[in-house]
DNA sequence: GAAAGCACTTGCCATAAGACAAGAAATAAT
DNA sequence: ATTATTTCTTGTCTTATGGCAAGTGCTTTC
């Protein structure tokens, strides 16, 4: 594999495209840099855009009505960093999108999203399976809220996602876990005197 | 408005699709109907089909790892009764739906979605907006189950949802807003003597 | 219409998690 | 380096919710 092959292969795979297709998708996505702390969306606003990120971490939070910043997702290589309401019904967003470090993204707007959409079969099929990917995570994390003790989702988290705790604050960990921080250091510290 | 007005009709609206469009659309849903207590689906199948409620009261619900019967959502006329997961990845479900009063709905099958998916611009446009909104919707769940109190967010499933408490036990509620029969019974109380 | 079952309430006690505040420890700023 | 700031831990007390069990009232069933 050269040092050329294309970061968008990684989520576009040749198997699935022809070349013409991979080289018009290609085309339309533009390379992005955000510094660490840098915002991709702030509440209010409308999201015009979405993300892969190849490098970095991200995260989005919103606020809450007593004004609490809850981290409602992380996001780092590979991964899709979109408000999908935001983007698909054109409307302002709840959530806000920060930069934990810094990020290269390859980005697409909503007008050259929706030519794709439109004109490639495959690739309208990819975007449903990542939307509904998307959508089937949302809903095992809101049924493990709801069946799990806050402990199991902690330790669940570690499994699947344990490259975030080297970038993320405990405090930003406890708001997605639904809990305080002060509550995720205490089992912390069980997890470590079970060992 | 005849008597003849077709109950899609209030699904895809004759000011978004041609005669053509809609005929097609229409020919390729059927009528069900569905008797109190059927399953619509079963954990570890995979969905077949989805459906549009005209009429009847439809509840999906997950068994969580102690055997706790957890419900996940209300289905009622207008809404698409779907589990968007196992209907688009074509995977097995980890949920169940079932009538709770005896339903009429409008079936589609995967076969003849995908045909309307790729063939109607709008079909299409309308299938994405309606899986954001779901998507919207349980990420609104998901962080007012993280902010809000419980007994804040049965007062907003009573304004939102009224007509669901009439077909609906309390044990039933009490599993979609997160908490115990017994605890709901206290908050209602509590709202009670508040009045 | 007695019996069985279900839905809901209530009481008592246990437990998980929150609120608040004070320290430690680590990081960043000057 | 020294301060300042943030992050994390810990203590004490409060609160929300759970678990269990008993009791009430309503249906369903035969």
């Amino acid at each position: 594999m050269p040092d050329t092959a294309h970061f968008l292969d990684r989520i576009f795979s040749p198997d699935h495209f022809s070349k013409e297709e991979l080289a018009l998708i290609r085309s339309q996505y533009t390379q992005v840099h955000f510094k660490k702390q840098d915002y991709l969306l702030r509440e209010g606003r409308t999201a015009q855009h979405y993300w892969f990120v190849e490098r970095g971490f991200i995260r989005s939070f919103a606020i809450d009505t007593r004004g609490n910043d809850i981290s409602t997702n992380f996001y780092t290589t590979g991964n899709i960093a979109i408000d999908w309401p935001s983007f698909f019904l054109r409307s302002p967003t709840r959530e806000n999108m920060q930069a934990l470090t810094d990020c290269t993204c390859w980005q697409l707007g909503f007008e050259r999203f929706q030519s794709l959409f439109h004109s490639i079969e495959r690739f309208r099929e990819q975007g449903r399976t990542t939307l509904v990917g998307s959508y089937f995570e949302l809903k095992n994390r809101s049924i493990s809220m709801i069946a799990d003790p806050a402990k199991d989702r902690y330790k669940r988290l570690l499994e699947e996602k344990p490259h975030i705790l080297q970038n993320v604050s405990l405090k930003q960990i406890a708001t997605y876990l639904g809990i305080t921080d002060t509550s995720l250091s205490r089992i912390r510290k069980e997890l470590a005197q079970e060992q």
